[in-house]
RNA sequence: GGGUGUUUAGCUCAGUUGGGAGAGCGACGGCCUUACAAGCCGUAGGUCGCAGGUUCGACCCCUGCAACACCCA
């Protein structure tokens, strides 16, 4: 057998596997379902999906395996803003506008695009392993959703739950559209506070200042309010100051919103252009004046001068002739939360539009009570708050976009203005009994790419069709998802599928934390931090490590740092691990924390678990390859050596069942990791190795431990398979059928149950007794620097019947593990030479000393142990003595001490025996 | 300002009803012992953020404080 190299062994395995179609439901059993949060159809594989979509391959492996009929639906997004970007950037690397194509013809530009490029994040899923469900693939964009999209939105629009209104968006000048909260980014960025005077009307004298971080926005402002319990401003209250430039008288009004303690204490007020204005501006039913075009210039409601200006340009000359006016005050240094566009990057605008909005009270109150009652469970449970924070304060959904990639909004309008909300054109003119000549003109906006994938659970699955699936499928059984997407995305599913199925898309959500770098610092393209799950898997030269984080930069002199940090951090560039490697990393660090720190070294680490897990494989086949046919013969004999690694493989196996029924990925890796490095691969293997190669066992001994070795292996396969599902594969297709079943594929097999009746507790303290003997010459043999090829004599003394039995039935395999010079039990009475020695219990371990040992090393031994159990001791005795523990606490805590206590003793007084010897040569 | 979370070995993290502090990596020492040097054997290292409280007993429960992180305003 060759070494473990990844690379060779998983290619083509997905291949087969998928030309094979067992990503299929079964058909058969209980079904499980899960649902693929659509990646980004213009993305492709981060280290966050990457993370996600191991955890979830994890399960439907897991549940596949157990039996069930099990779907993972794949499908993307269409990505509204982002997508129409792209390929507005490619069209003008070409010099074309969108605009000299058209609306049709750019859109057609996109799906061409889609085509051809948008595949790439399916690919590198496959890389991952992911058993996704390819033939009923979707598209947020394609027929069967757009066919939900429109049910749904005229549903809604039939109960009044959507409706069109003017309000303030979120507005992104460049792009031209309104945005969600969630596509602004706020950063705290270094402003200015300008301090204005506006005259008062009755005496133009007398100011009241006013601070502002936006002055150009001043030329809408309507009024200028403070706080109603200020003394210094009370006086004022209803009366009007002059708006400078503008020319407008405009009221001096109270509200409690004012911060008496910020600034002046006198707040301008613009309910056109700023979130809070506007709601002092509905109490107080000021005007709305708005300033700007959807570019942010100046329009014609400001006087003439500024008209076209850009809104900083305007924002100069403000500053300026309000300055030259005399009524600048003051500049203060100021530092703000500007918001910006998470894809243009430039500031957004609050801006008052039209737009379509879905009323969304109504559909909040089920879905809250559905998380309260039980129905849905977030894990861990507190994720729960942050879906309650964000539900109980929801704000209406606006759901229209400014662009024309996306699901156009289904309303037509006729030349008076009229709105006709319907499925088509035609369906509008019937319902609404228009006369065939009547011209309408279908909205031009599109929706919000979130509106599909709210319905994503239920639209997938065939929705508004009744389909066999949807009732075989849904409710799907979890939601697999990031903290950040609670208010996003998973509580938007659950209010729309509550409406449109009365069912829960999901009955859990597991929210899972952030992969952020080694730092803890979250991995971005502009900090140069980021990992492409692919450059692991494949490995990546340093300078195209370098080059591939250093390009495409929004600032580029970010560079140089990038480089510096890159060549520090990954000297060699980064190993082709493989994608088993990274898989288990994923589980390992999958805790229940809001952050996972990537550290190369761990993959590094797990890649050297598989290669260990091979190497085991290697040495089990090495030895039944000969012994095929007699692997499932019934004339056998077990040792303690297999009934105690049946036992500890029956708790790993519980222990692994237990993490994956409550999501613990990173204990279930973990079990397995030291099942199977610590007991199978240092203790069982070597304990094989005795048995199978000496003359001293019988052929049944020599079967049933070759039998064990090859059950125990295939176990673990099968018990490792949905973690690192290529190389079990790859081992498993080595073993005999007559050890495991003659099918196709290790990932149809049955998951290991959880058998009870495999505990074996003797053989577990045999073992137990075996392994302390061998680690206690061992740590002789390592404190007193003796070579390990040096064979030394061992005895035994003071020990019971017990340890008697154990010693003559081990005798052979601690020949093994030890390499003895002699084994001699002293019995009581015979004299013990003087030499260094560990403790089994009551038991002492001499390895004499004539010519062996330093005398001062081992009387540093000697105290360490001696300390540490005095230490241990005075702890345990304290508890002894004080009456109130042996009163309150259980019988069995306090037996136990009391015993730990007598072994503590006799200990200590073999110990001292032991040094006073010693010390006397 | 509000909310959530984190604080355990040099680093990254486990610690599942309160009853002897663990792992991986790193460090140190010794080994090419026929599955594996991507390995084997051994060792060192922790007032479990700080201060109180509850309890016979606290890494674990309660209160306060501090630092850090993220989210919301």
């Amino acid at each position: 057998m060759s070494k473990y190299s990844p690379q060779d062994i998983e290619q083509s395995w997905y291949q087969k596997w998928e030309k094979n179609n067992y990503f299929a439901p079964s058909g058969n059993g209980e079904s499980f379902s899960i649902a693929i949060p659509p990646p980004n159809v213009t993305g492709t594989l981060h280290m966050g999906h990457a993370f996600q979509h191991s955890i979830v391959d994890s399960l439907i492996r897991y549940q596949r395996m157990s039996g069930k009929n099990t779907l993972w639906q794949m499908g993307t997004d269409h990505a509204g803003i982002a997508t129409q970007m792209l390929v507005t950037e490619q069209l003008a690397a070409q010099g074309i506008k969108p605009s000299d194509l058209g609306r049709e013809a750019f859109v057609d530009k996109v799906w061409e695009w889609k085509e051809e490029s948008g595949g790439t994040i399916s690919k590198q899923l496959r890389r991952l392993g992911a058993s996704l469900h390819w033939e009923t693939e979707r598209f947020t964009l394609d027929e069967g959703l757009s066919e939900a999209v429109l049910e749904v939105f005229v549903r809604l629009h039939e109960e009044g739950l959507i409706y069109r209104g003017k309000r303030l968006v979120n507005w992104d000048p460049v792009l031209k559209t309104s945005l969600s909260d969630l596509e602004v980014e706020s950063k705290e960025e270094q402003g200015n506070l300008w301090h204005f005077k506006y005259p008062m009307v009755e005496d133009p004298n007398r100011f009241l200042i006013v601070a502002t971080t936006r002055p150009e926005t001043m030329l809408g402002d309507t009024a200028v309010a403070v706080n109603p319990d200020d003394e210094r401003y009370k006086d004022l209250v209803g009366k009007e100051v002059m708006l400078p430039l503008a020319d407008r008288p405009i009221p001096v009004i109270a509200d409690h919103y004012v911060d008496m303690e910020f600034g002046t204490g006198c707040v301008k007020i613009t309910p056109a252009h700023d979130f809070n204005d506007y709601d002092v501006g509905n109490r107080h039913d000021l005007p709305l004046i708005n300033i700007l075009n959807e570019d942010a210039t100046l329009n014609d409601d400001v006087p003439e001068k500024y008209r076209g200006m850009d809104r900083f340009e305007a924002r100069k000359a403000v500053i300026a002739d309000l300055d030259a006016l005399g009524l600048l005050e003051k500049i203060d240094d100021h530092t703000m939360a500007v918001p910006r566009g998470e894809r243009s990057g430039v500031v957004v605008e609050p801006y008052l539009s039209d737009q379509w909005f879905v009323k969304i009270a109504p559909l909040a109150e089920p879905a809250i009570k559905a998380v309260e009652d039980g129905d849905i469970e977030f894990v861990p449970k507190n994720a729960e708050n942050i879906y309650f924070a964000w539900m109980r304060n929801i704000q209406d959904w606006c759901i229209s976009r400014q662009l024309w990639w996306g699901h156009r909004i289904p309303a037509w309008y006729d030349n008076d203005g009229n709105i006709y909300v319907a499925r088509s054109e035609e369906e509008a003119r019937e319902k609404h009994n228009l006369a065939p000549g009547l011209e309408l003109k279908q909205d031009a906006d599109v929706l919000d790419t979130w509106f599909s994938s709210a319905l994503w659970t239920f639209s997938t699955l065939g929705w508004p069709e009744q389909t066999k699936e949807l009732e075989t499928f849904h409710s799907t059984d979890i939601m697999v998802t990031g903290h950040d997407i609670i208010s996003l995305w998973v509580s938007r599913m659950i209010m729309m599928t509550l409406k449109f199925i009365g069912e829960v898309p999901f009955r859990k959500v597991y929210i899972h934390g952030l992969v952020t770098d080694a730092n803890g610092q979250k991995m971005s393209k502009s900090k140069g931090n980021g990992l492409d799950p692919m450059d692991i898997i494949d490995g990546i030269s340093l300078d195209d490590l370098v080059a591939k984080r250093t390009s495409n930069l929004m600032q580029p002199r970010m560079a140089e740092r990038i480089e510096k940090a890159t060549r520090k951090e990954y000297p060699e560039g980064i190993m082709a691990f493989g994608t088993d490697p990274l898989r288990f990393t994923f589980y390992s660090i999958a805790s229940q924390t809001r952050s996972l720190r990537f550290d190369m070294k761990r993959v590094e680490g797990y890649r050297n678990f598989c290669n260990k897990l091979w190497n085991a494989a290697n040495f089990v086949y090495g030895n039944i390859s000969e012994h095929a046919d007699e692997l499932g013969s019934a004339d056998v004999e077990l040792s303690d050596i297999d009934r105690w690694i049946v036992s500890e493989l029956q708790r790993t196996t519980a222990a692994i069942h237990l993490a994956m029924d409550t999501y613990r990925f990173d204990l279930a890796s973990k079990a397995l990791y030291e099942f199977v490095w610590d007991e199978f691969c240092d203790w069982y293997l070597e304990l094989t190795k005795p048995i199978l190669n000496s003359d001293a066992a019988t052929d049944a001994q020599k079967r049933g431990t070759r039998q064990t070795l090859a059950k125990t292996l295939e176990s673990i396969l099968r018990l490792a398979h949905p973690f690192l599902p290529f190389i079990t594969e790859e081992l498993w297709q080595q073993m005999p059928t007559t050890v495991r079943d003659s099918g196709d594929t290790i990932m149809l097999q049955p998951y290991p149950p959880s058998i009870e009746e495999n505990i074996n507790i003797d053989a577990e303290a045999g073992i137990d007794w075996l392994k302390k003997v061998v680690t206690g010459v061992r740590n002789i043999r390592g404190e007193m620097d003796i070579s390990p090829v040096k064979e030394v004599p061992v005895m035994f003394a003071d020990g019971s019947a017990g340890d008697k039995a154990r010693l003559e039935k081990y005798t052979q395999l601690l020949q093994f593990l030890v390499r003895p010079e002699s084994l001699t039990w002293l019995d009581q009475g015979d004299a013990k030479p003087l030499a260094a020695t560990a403790l089994v219990g009551d038991m002492e371990l001499l390895v004499p000393m004539a010519g062996l040992i330093d005398k001062d090393a081992e009387l540093a031994r000697l105290d360490k142990e001696i300390d540490r159990k005095q230490k241990d001791r005075a702890r345990t005795e304290g508890k002894i003595n004080n009456p109130n523990f042996v009163e309150k606490a259980p019988e069995d805590v306090v037996q136990k001490e009391r015993e730990k206590l007598q072994d503590l003793d006799s200990a200590l007084q073999k110990l001292q025996e032991q040094r006073a010897s010693v010390a006397a040569i």
